[in-house]
RNA sequence: GGGCUGGUAGCUCAGCGCCAGAGCACACGCUUGAUAAGCGUGAGGUCGGACGGUUCAAAUCCUCCCCGGCCCA
């Protein structure tokens, strides 16, 4: 769309529609060669709304399927424009219509045709005779409708899309009728100097006047307008400069196998980008603007082609080097055409280059000049840059280096609100980053996005953001109690893997699952998923179960023993695989939790991924504590139903009496059951694996240090609250004790 | 209108031919030595719609429709 007002191409994205009041009119296009006999004498009827099209006229169009009555005029309405005695083809369907609109009183439908049957007639222009002498064939075209009109459309393939490729198609020439400032040119016949906005009257008085005019209307109907001036547009084909996609350089072709040899994330994007290259016209590259990056291109007036002198282009680089591209403008033509050449030989070329060709064009100056790999291991963008940047960078490496200057391509959905719809004013369901930054942190942010699936289109709102922050508190709390739980560690306190409980040996499995699954997505690039892992790692894995069972020897074993030991080490390696792990997304939680082991002179942001040892990984092991939390459940099920039944309330309170097969004997002894369950006590008995646990109250009293209920307690004299363990505990001396 | 793409529990996501899953939220209970915390148990879905097709078997394959998204027209 071209405008006028400001003499410029506009995009798509600078056309505004407004209701405009048109001047319609219906031409008779006289038969000069029929298709058949009948036609003889006959006028094709023409209706556009776009009276100043007229002379660029260069064909008429028929639908090949719709019907078109031959009519002969019977008499006419006084005023009528028509004739009594002439013959005017007209689509069937919208006959009536055409009747009354041109005040055609009575008529009669000599014969009905087929378009395809009017194929091969020819047509004169309305103004045969006065300068308009060319033929206007009669094509077919899938484009036509019987929407509104006559179903005849007159073609003008300066003047719209579907009549240029109908000319294209038909070898008709593209007429340059209209001027950048909306006035037809100087050679048009008739109307040359006038403006197309006041076409209407010139137009429809010469066809009055050569007796082509069957009738003038208006029409109000919404019209492309300029959202800057606000004044209506035109369409019109320019000339301009392509870069052609299926010529010598194969452009298609190379394309195409580069988006073969990239990886996409998601693979979808291949199939995107593909299928889009596949059918893509040649790449229109300049646009008429008056600010912009100029096409640097001296076309020599005399044969109509481009200037290729590397001595040119060697002025033209080393003036923009140091002036920048405004050189264009500012110099004059002979300072790049240099003295063997004359200026006036030449036409300057002031079009610039669209955008997008800059865009794609920024591998080249931000890889290799900075001393970066070519290609680029990855370009990441939200998914409409298949047709933007991914696109333009691909087509202009392949054009000038013959492969893609990426390695693979990475892309992301767009933000939507909790319904999945796009965000906007007017639906009043934006949710803008610095206020949940403002109100969560900027941590939840980042964790609401390692949440989503980022190949699709995310969704936030204040319920989505109100549950990330609840995962959030999981792992900050996780956190936070492995730093209570450590306090005091030190190198002297550490056990070796091998020497350690195999509770200790599941978790540290359990981390080299997580480790490779985190390895696997910086490989891959897909993270989806690997968060809401962690986060069930932490909440499950550990809250749940091994820091739910290992509080009893964190809390109550003698510091030195290999138990309480061994649990410090493993929580000592949850803590730095953790906080690095966590480092990317929760950025000051992570900090923070390394700072306060580490001192806050250090930091988790410098810190690589643990590597962990290979014999952490032990599958049997794995499997066989997935059997044993199997079990428990078997526990924690009876356990409940003798809390509703109100024979004990913590779960210490009870001893448990657990059924079990043959092949689950083995797994653990009675008191490693205990443990495991945090009851006070179990007695494993034959059983089978559906068996429930019988949950009783445990026998003895409840220790005042640690909470289990045992016969023991009280049985050391000097410390009649305690059980054994906890005796031996303090008189151990290593623990705190109250002061006295 | 076309290309690409999605629609599984309240939420975020897994499953992608053979008994509907996880975490969170929710309910109830326990705990009070992770406490603006912790533990346990439970309820919750006709897998967008089609008394549509293929199959011994479909959330999973095919067709049509509805709703949403990106890019074009």
């Amino acid at each position: 769309m071209w405008s006028p007002v400001e003499k410029t191409a506009l995009a798509e994205a600078e056309i505004e529609y407004y209701d405009h009041t048109s001047t319609t009119i219906w031409v008779r296009f006289p038969v000069v060669t029929a298709s058949v006999p009948a036609l003889r004498g006959a006028s094709v009827v023409i209706w556009t709304t776009t009276p100043w099209t007229m002379p660029g006229n260069r064909a008429v169009a028929a639908g090949p399927e719709f019907d078109y009555a031959l009519v002969h005029v019977d008499a006419v309405a006084e005023g009528s424009l028509a004739r009594v005695g002439e013959k005017l083809l007209i689509a069937l369907p919208l006959l009536p219509q055409v009747v009354q609109d041109t005040g055609i009183a009575t008529h009669h439908v000599e014969h009905v045709f087929k378009g395809e049957a009017l194929a091969g007639t020819i047509l004169a222009h309305p103004l045969r005779g006065r300068g308009y002498e060319q033929d206007t064939p009669l094509l077919l075209a899938d484009f036509v409708t019987t929407d509104a009109g006559t179903g005849f459309v007159h073609i003008a393939p300066g003047h719209g899309e579907d009549d240029f490729h109908l000319g294209r198609a038909n070898g008709l020439e593209v007429p340059e009728t209209v001027g950048d400032d909306g006035t037809f040119n100087a050679w048009v016949p008739l109307f040359a100097g006038a403006h197309v906005y006041k076409a209407a009257d010139p137009v429809c008085a010469a066809l009055t006047e050569a007796g082509a005019l069957l009738a003038r209307g208006t029409i109000r109907h919404s019209y492309p307008h300029s959202w800057r001036s606000k004044k209506p547009l035109i369409f019109r084909a320019t000339p301009q400069w392509f870069i052609r996609m299926d010529g010598p350089e194969h452009i298609r072709q190379k394309a195409l196998a580069a988006i073969d040899a990239t990886v996409f994330v998601p693979d979808q994007g291949r199939n995107r980008i593909g299928s889009m290259v596949a059918a893509r016209p040649d790449w229109c590259i300049s646009r008429q603007r008056a600010w912009g990056v100029p096409i640097t291109i001296f076309v020599e007036k005399r044969t109509g082609q481009p200037l290729r002198d590397p001595a040119v282009v060697a002025r033209i680089v080393a003036a923009f080097e140091t002036e920048g591209a405004d050189a264009w403008y500012s110099s004059p033509a002979s300072r790049f055409l240099g003295p063997d050449r004359n200026p006036d030989d030449y036409e300057q070329v002031m079009d610039i280059v669209d955008v997008w060709f800059e865009s794609g064009s920024t591998h080249a100056f931000v890889l290799e000049k900075r001393g970066l790999p070519w290609p680029a291991d990855l370009y990441l963008e939200g998914s409409d840059q298949h047709r933007g940047w991914f696109h333009s960078s691909l087509l202009e490496a392949v054009g000038t280096r013959g492969v893609a200057p990426f390695k693979a391509i990475l892309t992301h959905g767009f933000v939507m609100d909790e319904q999945g719809r796009k965000m906007s004013k007017s639906l009043g369901n934006v949710t803008a980053p610095d206020e949940v930054a403002n109100k969560y942190g900027a941590d939840i942010l980042r964790l609401w996005v390692m949440s989503s699936d980022t190949t699709e289109d995310l969704r936030i709102g204040p319920e989505i953001l109100k549950q990330q922050a609840e995962l959030y508190r999981r792992l900050r709390n996780t956190l936070r109690w492995l730093l209570g739980s450590l306090d005091g560690f030190t190198e002297d306190e550490r056990v070796p893997v091998a020497e350690m409980p195999e509770l200790e040996r599941w978790v540290l499995h359990r981390l080299t699952e997580l480790d490779a699954k985190i390895r696997s997505a910086v490989e891959s690039y897909d993270w989806t998923g690997v968060y809401p892992e962690l986060h069930n790692f932490c909440a499950v894995d550990l809250s749940a179960f091994y820091f739910d069972v290992r509080k009893d020897a964190i809390y109550c074993d003698r510091p030195d023993s290999l138990r309480r030991r061994a649990a410090r080490t493993v929580l000592d390696h949850l803590h730095r695989c953790l906080t690095t792990w966590l480092a990317p997304v929760l950025c000051f939680t992570a900090e923070e939790a390394w700072g306060a082991r580490f001192g806050d002179d250090s930091s988790v942001h410098l810190e690589l991924f643990p590597d962990l040892p290979h014999d952490w990984r032990d599958d049997a092991l794995a499997a066989k504590w997935e059997t044993i939390r199997a079990i428990r459940r078997r526990i924690t099920v009876p356990i409940e139903e003798a809390r509703a039944a109100k024979t004990i309330g913590a779960s210490l309170q009870a001893a448990v009496t657990l059924k079990l097969a043959p092949d689950e004997a083995e797994l653990l002894n009675a008191a490693e059951w205990a443990e495991v369950a945090i009851v006070s006590a179990v007695h494993p008995v034959a059983g089978g694996s559906d068996d429930p646990a019988a949950i009783a109250p445990a026998p003895g009293e409840k220790c005042a240090r640690c909470w289990r209920v045992l016969p023991e307690v009280g049985s050391v004299a000097v410390h009649p609250t305690l059980c054994l363990r906890c005796a031996d505990a303090v008189d151990s001396g290593l623990v705190c004790r109250a002061v006295a």
